[in-house]
DNA sequence: GTCTATATTCCGATAGAC
DNA sequence: GTCTATCGGAATATAGAC
């Protein structure tokens, strides 16, 4: 393994900030540049383009959720329960990577489109090992997509209160309870 | 009431469009200009910035929501199960208007998040008359939430067939059930 | 590897003719 | 009301010094 290219994290890390709390039009080569305390030449270095950027940013969120989906799986509460309790956007790196890439345009981002259509088929993956009813894991998984999607619509900061989980959970219950 | 603004109409109109299907970054003045078949001059005569073009929209979207909540309420089947059928992108001119809202970049245009939370507000009130359950209300409206987030997410057309529905308002039914 | 120019394109907005 | 022409600024990317 290569020994940590601490230029392109700090760089990758500078385009996460920018776009969770300025937004996409923000996210200027200068700016991240500047964030991440190098010129834009620098990074021009690291990522040539800045579709290289986004392609970077890419593989940082799946490689991410990839370690998400094994800590779901095996999760003792299930992976129902796991999912909808970390759905709730925690400032965790995978969080603001997530709604990092919401935030790209992804008409025009294909790529970015292409991140979160594969993560959110690893989360349907894992749920549906656990809640065997489709339609009753497609639920599931679109409250937790409505959670992120708070969190993405609302700005910066948190929608949901932790305290507010609970009684989610105790719906989704509900949703996974036996059926037919 | 004014004799119908046609211009105007022409180029909101435009303004969606090219959010929908080509993202925030294509769609700049010009392209709206050429988009309605006007020029640049002339769209700013009717919107003399573009922060006065999102902030037509955001009327133009909270009108229609407004709307919507209306038949919400006084539909036969119950605000729920209108709400989650109607959820899914069916390329009704709210559908359309909601989605181009939310591509705008949220962060940058305060007056388009303002817009959502708004229309959000309107549905949860609507929906609260029906189940009383505040938990259980909540995970209605996300569902929702995750249904348009789906398609906002994965490009212009829907990602829910219309056959999924179905299933899906058998598990709200259990969501919505009397419960304590 | 990181920097400072600089080239080029494009966007939002203004001015003023018609 | 709608047009053309144009300014000022910003964004992506290149070239080449260090």
């Amino acid at each position: 393994m290569p020994p940590a290219p601490a230029a392109r994290a700090k760089l990758l890390d500078a385009f996460v900030t920018i776009l969770l709390e300025q937004g996409e039009r923000a996210a200027t080569l200068d700016a991240v540049a500047a964030t991440a305390g190098v010129s834009k030449g620098g990074l021009l270095y690291h990522f040539p383009t800045k579709d290289a950027l986004v392609e970077g940013l890419a593989e940082h969120v799946e490689a991410l959720a990839a370690e998400d989906v094994e800590q779901m799986s095996s999760a003792p509460e299930g992976p129902a329960a796991y999912y909808i309790r970390t759905s709730v956007y925690a400032d965790t790196p995978l969080d603001q990577a997530i709604i990092a890439t919401t935030r790209l345009s992804q008409t025009a981002n294909p790529r970015a489109r292409q991140a979160l259509r594969r993560i959110r088929q690893g989360w349907l993956d894992a749920l549906s090992v656990e809640v065997t009813d489709p339609a009753a894991a497609r639920a599931v998984m679109l409250i937790g997509d409505g959670l992120y999607y708070g969190a993405a619509m609302s700005g910066e900061t948190s929608e949901t209160p932790p305290e507010d989980v609970g009684e989610l959970l105790e719906v989704v219950r509900r949703i996974t309870g036996e059926r037919d």
